[in-house]
RNA sequence: GGCGGCAUAGCCAAGGGGCUAAGGCAGCGGUCUGCAAAACCGUUAUUCCCCGGUUCGAAUCCGGGUGCCGCCUCCA
């Protein structure tokens, strides 16, 4: 079975070949560090976490970056604003985007170069660019002339000649001989100039652009060619644009063999973004009780090639849905064994497997590899409920929801630890069951569910799920 | 104005010329339970934005509308 990915670049799915038949390079847009991030960026991020895992169930080794932007303007202007140098003032963020990674339990084999880390491989580039007449010198900044380019614009679709670029924000700044020319390398600002924010080029005292920075990391760490470029919608231009005229123009060759991009988070019918003051942070949403697990089902739950309203009723079904397979799974968990089905646990497996693949074969259809994990659920919960799967079942049973789980990364197979104070508790209230005290029973159980523990009497005895 | 995309139940969401139009959430009725919860069973779209066309047959293909979104600017 082959994955099919849809291919920005020739707006077809096609069926996806690495360039090495075991190894798949990836590469994703990562954030710009100027801000505590929101999950309106988060979801490709998660999407790119799952799009590994998925890869790595099929057998490739995935060597996947996510780049940081650490030294557009953004954190220049927010450094100086808030007196601290870059360095500093960026590290607080990629700080906070990292720890929301590890909350939304994104794969901790994917790397995080720095774009000021590689610089280096920046003015390499450029100056490649250069000698080539790909780019020019002006002023002391450097600019990538589309001109030179004949398929520029074969990304995003455009027709330079009809785009309006009357608003082109950097026109002010700029001396381009074109203005729909990109910058590489930016004359430093005096302000820039005076707090040491600069690097010594040939060129003249410079700062790199977005494009610049985030097609050098791919060069630098995966080569001139690479399996998968992952972004945004929203920047297949100008930015995904412009990351492949550097990489086609600098190695005579498109950068990246597929080129995805992931639909936006969307809040009451328009893009979650800092611009729009609509968005929400992980710490946000954890305040008001959702975890990781939650926003990640959430975010990862629907196709990634359509938009996501976000909503708190959203949120609050993919809460109720996480819980469905954690009732699932500790359920299974404490299953004590039964006869055995004679095989009709094995087919169900098999046929779980295959249905979750081939779903995630078409273009990552989640919602329908969805469809079959439920499926699933449900016919397994009935065999439960009569108590006929036996040991090995049960294991088989957990197996296949952990390789499952492998790609989604939203279940807990944990047999969860309880304080001290919780098991007292549950204690207690066995034993007011016993002398059928309801009122105390029924009264213990309200305060463990204040803690976020979920009761369950079952024949077996009672079955508790924590929320976390 | 240019380019790209979307419209399926109360909500979310797959499907994409003929099989009962998946699945999740919410609701309702039941089984179980001390009561619950969880789980299960049943139930909730004769119909897929509208109008035409092609076809034996359209939610699916074609043409035309309508509404919404993204990019071409900040955000990323």
């Amino acid at each position: 079975m082959t994955l099919a990915l849809y291919n920005t670049m020739t707006r077809n799915k096609e069926s996806f070949k690495p360039l090495r038949t075991d190894r798949v390079l990836m590469h994703s847009c990562g954030p710009s560090v100027h801000d505590v991030p929101h999950i309106g960026t988060h979801r490709r991020f998660v999407l790119a976490d799952m799009i590994m895992r998925y890869l790595e169930l099929k057998g490739f080794t995935v060597v996947h970056e996510i780049n940081i932007i650490d030294m557009a303007d953004n954190s220049v202007k927010g450094a100086t604003r808030a007196r601290m140098d870059v360095e500093h003032y960026t590290r607080q963020y990629i700080e906070a985007f990292l720890k929301d990674m590890a909350i939304l339990n994104v794969s901790e084999d994917i790397h995080y170069p720095r774009a000021s880390r590689h610089v280096e491989a920046m003015i390499d580039l450029a100056q490649k660019l250069v000698e080539k007449g790909y780019a020019y010198e002006k002023l002391h900044s450097v600019y990538f002339d589309i001109s030179r380019l004949d398929n520029y614009g074969s990304l995003s679709n455009i027709d330079l000649s009809r785009v309006r670029h009357r608003k082109t924000v950097d026109q002010d700044d700029y001396e381009k001989d074109s203005p729909v020319d990109f910058t590489l390398f930016k004359r430093a600002t005096l302000e820039e100039l005076k707090q040491g924010i600069f690097y010594k080029t040939r060129w003249g005292n410079v700062r790199p652009s977005w494009h610049l920075e985030c097609a050098a990391v791919a060069w630098k760490n995966l080569g001139d060619t690479y399996d998968i470029h992952l972004s945004g919608s929203d920047i297949i231009f100008p930015h995904c644009e412009n990351v492949m005229a550097i990489g086609t123009a600098a190695c005579e060759s498109n950068p990246a063999r597929f080129w995805l991009n992931a639909e936006l988070v969307m809040r009451d019918g328009k893009k979650m973004s800092r611009s729009l003051s609509n968005t929400f942070t992980i710490e946000e949403l954890a305040a008001k009780g959702y975890t990781g697990r939650e926003i990640r089902y959430f975010l990862l739950s629907s196709h990634y090639r359509k938009p996501l309203n976000f909503s708190f009723a959203a949120l609050d079904t993919a809460a109720n849905t996480v819980k469905r397979l954690d009732n699932f799974i500790q359920r299974l968990i404490k299953y004590v064994p039964g006869p055995g089905t004679g095989g009709e646990i094995d087919q169900l497996i098999y046929d779980l497997k295959q249905g979750f693949m081939i779903s995630m074969d078409d273009d990552l259809n989640v919602s329908g590899a969805l469809a079959t994990v439920f499926a699933f659920v449900k016919t397994v919960n009935l065999a439960i409920s009569e108590h006929r799967p036996d040991e090995r079942e049960q294991r088989a049973i957990l197996d296949v929801m952990r390789t499952i789980d492998d790609v989604l990364g939203v279940m807990n197979f944990k047999e969860q630890h309880l304080d001290k104070d919780i098991e007292l508790l549950l204690e207690e209230r066995d034993r007011a069951r016993n002398r059928k005290d309801w009122k105390e029973s029924d009264r213990i159980r309200d305060e463990l569910s204040k803690r976020g523990i979920m009761i369950q009497d079952t024949p077996e005895g009672t079955v508790w799920t924590s929320r976390k």
